[in-house]
DNA sequence: CGGTATCCTTGGTGATACTG
DNA sequence: CAGTATCACCAAGGATACCG
């Protein structure tokens, strides 16, 4: 059993790679930033001027959100030190979410991102433009 | 049927957002460079001397990445104008891809998510073992 | 070698309902 | 109000097999 078919050692090559990603924090730091919800959600915690928002403030400031996919978000920043969690313990119970240093940190590094988007959007738009046009051309001999 | 459940109108407002999203840059941007593959081609791109390699050079350059998922990124990395294909025909067939500087530039960008990445890995290995730390400890009061 | 088309498996995403 | 647990769904990711 010590040889595989090529794929099964392709699939350890890809565990091992996978394991390798583990270990760099451009990958966890990509997959943090890239999902849905995180930019948005310290964009948002960036715009409000107190810096500190309700839960159903951020839920009522982002149209489409789910609870679950709020929770979640709002954790996992929570547990990378991004943003902090306060609750007040009144009779309705208060919950308020901040940006750490360390969140407001990665919010500049948001905005250079952000900022390279703005500035180079035209140029993705146009070669997109052109590649699809091509594209289209290429296909458009068996449709018609 | 002009008023629906408030799940309904949650759906219409995630649509709206949905919308919008695509209005902006920064998400295209951001889907893009978080996709699992994308990051690694443009960094063994830029890494390889000569700035350019063939189809299976990337494959192999790359563990565990599926000839699937390889066309697929270089076919959107070529479609967003990132990475150029040469097609050299011959007998058995060539294909180079290349960074364009359009390329090289995310790949700045990349470098400086890369360095902002690896100057806050600590603080958030920290923050999230310490978070760990302490959700472990919660739990296991049941546990005892 | 370079690439495409197909099928299948996974898990992320969202809706619902329930608790404190 | 804040949050959790469960269920159902869809779409991305990957393996396989097959053309040029």
């Amino acid at each position: 059993m010590a040889t595989q078919t090529a794929a099964a050692r392709r699939a350890d090559a890809r565990a091992a790679y996978d394991a390798f990603l583990q270990e760099c924090p451009t990958s966890h730091l990509l997959a943090r930033i890239s999902d849905k919800w995180v930019g948005i959600v310290v964009g948002v915690l960036r715009d409000s001027e107190s810096g500190s928002l309700r839960y159903s403030d951020l839920g009522r400031a982002i149209p489409g959100v789910s609870q679950k996919m709020l929770t979640q978000t709002l954790r996992s920043l929570e547990r990378d030190g991004l943003v902090s969690r306060t609750v007040t313990p009144s009779v309705p119970a208060r919950v308020d979410y901040a940006l750490t240093p360390l969140g407001s940190n990665l919010g500049c590094l948001l905005s250079d991102v952000k900022r390279w988007a703005e500035n180079h959007f035209e140029e993705v738009h146009a070669a997109r433009t052109s590649y699809d046009e091509a594209t289209t051309a290429a296909g458009a001999g068996a449709g018609a």
